[in-house]
DNA sequence: TCAATAGATTAGAACGGTTCTAATGAAGGA
DNA sequence: TCCTTCATTAGAACCGTTCTAATCTATTGA
């Protein structure tokens, strides 16, 4: 496969993606489209990305990498997920699975879901509806 | 038992309490734990504890609040819990437990660690070591 | 092809929870 | 009581995030 076609494969994918989700393509929603959707799946605050998008030259504002990671979100092509507070980290991966989060170094990894399970839970407070369980397993350095 | 006397053992109580812990039993630190360490356990963000102390007449400052609070954490007290991103919750069940978070109403609600159940996980990222697993459940308000 | 329009981007201000600073006050040992 | 250490405080600073309102761009249909 050759460079310009895989650019173009990747690029007319981007612009697909966006477009099934009701997202005009534009030039700053696609080239922070190509940054997270790599092949591997990535854990990404808003800051990372920006400093990420401002080093590949792209010049996009922080405001619209927020607006952006925010669409996304909505429109399930990302999941946020909350670990420490004053900041949110944004995952590629969407599908259901779980956490290790290092404390020291902010780090998340995924647990796919069918390497972990919860138990049948106790009901739901009156009135709601589970939307979501999360799992996050904190890890930290181990002493030597 | 005399009110007097329920007083006297709460205020003894929390000295001892906080003692144990090394901690100068202050004004301050005596009255918030007395705020937080009632029957029932309780969620509470700094800002919650410390209107919850102004209306009681209680003159603290926000951050002798926040002192507290991490200090408490720190000697196992309370517990930190991070269910938002740009709010803490502290915790005065200091158990191994789980948690039910609203997120329509902020509100949590613990899960006893008898009524869930993790299965064993994939071992921890190289050189760590789990420190904690949290679950948490996270339900809307449902649909009429 | 070219308005017209709806939607997107932006710089910078504002926001809100939290932490820091450096000055004052209180606890507890000698 | 005096002294040292620790705690409290008001207010400023901080920092990630959101808002504002001006400018720009994608889209569409004439
Ligand atoms: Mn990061
Ligand atoms: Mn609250
Ligand atoms: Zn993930
Ligand atoms: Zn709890």
């Amino acid at each position: 496969m050759s460079e310009k076609f895989s650019q173009k494969r990747t690029l007319s994918g981007v612009i697909a993606k966006l477009k099934t989700a009701g997202l005009r393509p534009t030039r700053q929603r696609i080239a922070l489209a190509k940054l997270l959707f790599e092949p591997n799946d990535r854990h990404v605050t808003a800051e990372d990305l920006h400093k990420k998008a401002i080093t590949a030259s792209i010049s996009v504002s922080l405001a619209t990498v927020y607006n952006t990671l925010h669409q996304f979100t909505q429109k399930d092509l990302l999941r946020e997920v909350v670990v420490e507070p004053g900041r949110s980290y944004f995952d590629t991966n969407t599908d259901d699975h779980h956490h290790f989060f290092n404390e020291n170094t902010g780090s998340l990894e995924d647990i796919p879901s069918d390497q972990i399970f919860v138990s049948a839970l106790p009901s739901a407070p009156l009135g709601t509806k589970v939307r979501r369980v999360d799992v996050i397993v904190r890890v930290e350095e181990a002493a030597d």
